[in-house]
DNA sequence: CTCATTTACGTAAACGATTAAGAAAAACTT
DNA sequence: AAGTTTTTCTTAATCGTTTACGTAAATGAG
């Protein structure tokens, strides 16, 4: 490996003057620095990343803490679209991307430890539970932290804007006519609040009022419990005319009971997805959802984690909120 | 951060001494060792990793290339899943995991360079496009590799059986009594080489011949080139009745034309995808595919990789089989 | 008791960069 | 021409570790 050593013998300047030519350093000519440049790229000259670390403290990386409880983090394509955004996005402002974790090795550690002991300059929480005690502790501390779909206070965080979207995709339901509309919601989380309030106060706006029974709990991402719900729902003596699934994959798990009663999208029953995975579109018929702007949620995060990183002073704390966009699909029936 | 001076400080010592303390070296006193670690837990000492990768070389940090020309790489599950499983067992062997790739800022650097700016100790090329000159140039440098799915003189690889993949699938197809089996196949890849020859080999084996017009060339992960594929197989005036996929996702596609035209999976034309997915057992019926080992592929991965990192000596390159597992499901109809 | 060996620790020089402070040379003042 | 400022470069310290080497004390051999 080149070093700024190797470029100073060949220029016959010190190392000192080939580090600041290199960084653009005003008190370097203009000529010699132009030369050390040349020669630096003609030598394939890179810095290296730890010894500026060590020095700088800074280490142009950033952390992501994806935790999968269940294995399953990566798998969503919700997470996994967000993470190559972010990753995107930090390539761009030439930061580089690495995973947080909470242990390492043998030793435990504490993510807040991981990163000081990577020197993260930074860190993206996008999947993992909020109240856990060291997500929290990290939440704190003194590294520059973006949160994805929670807010802790004085923090930056990027938000899906979950209220907004469903009461676009209700409002969309009730405009095509229908009166009687389901919520199948998943787990417990600050995301799963807004959509259950926003699906209540749409419907009220609107006069329609919800039933207890057309409001069933299942779990995201998991084809099954919302099957479950969905069987629930159609042993009522009052069917709902349309079901809400909490996302477009759990919906899957809907359909297999809609079709196995012999129950015709949209025709005899209406549904709604909510993501707008690659999947949601390709079925048939394509599905009414509310695609998340996982790009610019990612996009966001990535960006504004960086600005805080290189502009400490400046940096203020804010809610993001990036719409969704609804998607008609084909899964809601118009009716008369 | 407290470092190693603050605790050379607080126990008398030198730094020397705690260094060679906290690293287990067999020159310094079983007590005063002791003493040095006890004081060393309380303190909170980590590492700093940046300071240790200069002096050492060696940044316990695996690099990752998750190439996704068309942005796409991530969002197939057989990488998000790899990806995870290389993770958890770089984890586990105490490496932390970065993505790695061509451009940095402004700068564009090539994955060598990048890996070596970043001082990587090895990389996992999971995927990638292995005719790039700046993949070729990182396979060939110094730092230890271990590609996924694509073999490279003297080095390590992992590789999904798709030879007996495909052959498990077919034996399956035949025993269920087809006769007339389709192939629609990815893009030119050695993977879908491998299939392909294993296909025609087995379908040889069992003494079926199969006409030109049955295998058809789509692409991966994509519903709509295989949907075209599936077209032009029921277009055909012998139709085959068995039809497989390039992959399960693929398969939906397929299965929007067969239902459009009315056919009925199984009864009146078998299908098969490839990888296991989630979504494949979720269908109805299931599908009929061979789940890819992605927990096995990405543990022996970075196990390996870690493997010829510190031991580089004794690292034999060597290519690594994993086995998938046939899933019979109900998608394939048994022909009498 | 002396000399050799072992044990346990300290000294100091790296690793490759950044940066405050200093110094020589050039340019500008008056 | 002498002093002042500016420009351009160097010196040297530093970041937190690791490690070859040195050295003093303890132990063992004869």
């Amino acid at each position: 490996m080149v070093s700024m050593k190797d470029i100073s013998i060949k220029c016959g300047v010190s190392v000192a003057t080939v580090s600041k030519a290199l960084n653009g350093q005003s008190d370097i000519g203009k000529q010699t620095a132009q030369h050390i440049r040349k020669i630096a790229k003609e030598m394939g000259y890179f810095p290296n990343a730890a010894a500026r670390a060590l020095k700088t403290n800074r280490t142009n990386n950033i952390g992501v803490l994806f935790v999968d409880n269940m294995q399953s983090g990566l798998m969503h394509e919700y997470f996994s679209s967000l993470l190559n955004s972010i990753k995107a996005e930090a390539e761009r402002g030439g930061y580089d991307v690495t995973f947080i974790s909470s242990n390492i090795g043998q030793s435990r550690m504490s993510y807040l430890e991981h990163c000081r002991y990577r020197a993260c300059d930074g860190v993206v929480i996008a999947c993992a539970d909020f109240n856990d005690p060291s997500v929290v502790e990290l939440v704190q501390s003194e590294i520059p932290v973006v949160t994805i779909d929670h807010v802790f206070n004085d923090k930056t965080s990027i938000l899906s804007n979950n209220v907004r979207g469903v009461k676009d995709l209700v409002s969309y339901i009730v405009e095509q006519g229908h009166k009687k509309i389901a919520l199948i919601h998943g787990e417990d989380t600050s995301v799963t609040q807004k959509r259950i309030a926003s699906f209540y106060r749409t419907c009220q706006e609107f006069g329609i009022t919800v039933p207890d029974q057309y409001v069933k709990s299942a779990l995201y991402h998991d084809p099954a419990s919302s099957a479950e719900a969905t069987k629930e729902l159609l042993a009522l003596a009052d069917r709902p005319t349309c079901i809400m699934y909490p996302d477009d994959f759990s919906f899957m798990g809907g359909r297999n009971v809609l079709d196995e009663m012999g129950l015709k999208i949209p025709e005899d029953i209406s549904v709604t997805g909510y993501d707008g995975i690659f999947l949601s579109q390709i079925l048939q018929p394509a599905l009414t959802t509310v695609r998340q702007d996982t790009i610019s949620i990612g996009r966001e995060a990535a960006a504004r984690l960086i600005e805080s990183i290189e502009n400490p002073k400046a940096a203020v704390a804010e809610q993001v909120m990036i719409d969704g966009q609804l998607i008609p699909g084909y899964s809601v029936k118009r009716i008369p």
